[in-house]
DNA sequence: ATAAAATTTTAATCGTGATTAAAATAATGC
DNA sequence: GCATTATTTTAATCACGATTAAAATTTTAT
């Protein structure tokens, strides 16, 4: 029988203890989530997960970090894919949704921030400003083109930003569901509910 | 010197006390949040607590009823003051982001309806879906008289729903930045960032 | 097949936080 | 001012979950 070298299957594992911390962790925040509920899923013991991760605070920064990212490469994707700000915003969104309810899914909501450790606190917020900065700048880029309305970049980001962060709360894996989201929310998000004849 | 009567007292204290602990839920979470931290806010011991609620359970129930509450407040202003479906639903996030923002803030996101025992669970998730549903009525009811682009209303609602219950996770009280999410949230939300230009 | 390395479990320890009972203090009504 | 009621604290208890070390098991390499 065919074997993969020890490391390779050590990170494979290591990423599949992820994953299931991530799905915990979005069910039941940080210190709701034991470590025996993540071995559980994998059927481990608790105890097995040291092989993998220092302790439980390195299992939430390491979620985070892979969130981080997940969602700059679907920054990255959009950005290098989409011609105007909007079409940019749009594909952004439509990328990472893609990535939260698919296969690569679920992806760590950073909601506990302040669960980490300094130091690893610091460079997540560094991430995730970075990330949200982004997503401004392809708003600002949008009102430049006038693919995108004048708006408060600092507010809309934030709204938009919530509506996909909140997304692990009440998604929990369907089918049908997932593919509503990636199909619905780029437009709902980008478009609004507005009728066409709203006063500017 | 005049004093209040007993009951009073004890439910004014009593409310103080659910602030505190929406306060400390929405930011670290039901087990983030030690009965000590809610009873450090107000100067108590933890043991004090006991005197208002039964346990630490009852306390998160508690408050999510008042955020049902509020939010079903802002749900019915908004119902009677608007009159199409667009107006309303605008209405309602201006109201409730007003109240969630404001001197009654802040209001409990229910984030972790999972902890919650068997029966006030299924009672909060009944609330929660009923507001849910009055949302994508007001929805409905502007893709009936025109005002509101015919969407998913389901999807549609999650998504703005989203982006409200998100808020707390980066507003941490500054007056400034609360009427800026007053202003903005409501039109964002609704009226969407798309250029005027955009394809139907 | 066997030694070495990799992986997992078992069986402690240890601290924290929820909860309770009894005692202490403060406020009220008369 | 006194007796009663309301409120809070102090001082346990108690369970659970994180963490660790040592032992057991499985896998790999030769």
């Amino acid at each position: 029988m065919v074997t993969k070298p020890a490391e390779s299957r050590f990170s494979a594992k290591r990423a599949r203890i992820l994953k299931a911390a991530a799905a915990c962790f979005n069910e039941k925040g940080f210190s709701g989530t034991s470590l025996k509920d993540v071995a559980n899923r994998l059927d481990l013991t608790d105890a097995a997960l040291y092989y993998y991760v220092r302790n439980k605070e390195e299992l939430v920064y390491q979620c985070y970090l892979r969130a981080g990212e997940l969602g700059a490469e679907a920054m990255q994707r959009a950005s290098s894919d989409g011609t105007t700000g909007l079409e940019q915003a749009r594909l952004y969104l439509r990328y990472h949704v893609e990535i939260m309810v698919g296969e690569r899914g679920p992806v760590a909501i950073l909601s506990e921030i302040p669960s980490l450790d300094p130091g690893h606190r610091t460079e997540i917020l560094e991430i995730s400003r970075r990330h949200s900065r982004e997503f401004e700048k392809m708003l600002e880029r949008g009102i430049s083109d006038g693919s995108v309305r004048p708006c408060d970049v600092r507010m809309t980001g934030n709204a938009i930003m919530g509506a996909i962060n909140w997304i692990p709360k009440w998604y929990h894996g369907d089918a049908a569901t997932a593919s509503d989201i990636i199909t619905e929310f780029p437009d709902v998000l980008t478009r609004g509910i507005a009728g066409m004849k709203t006063p500017t």
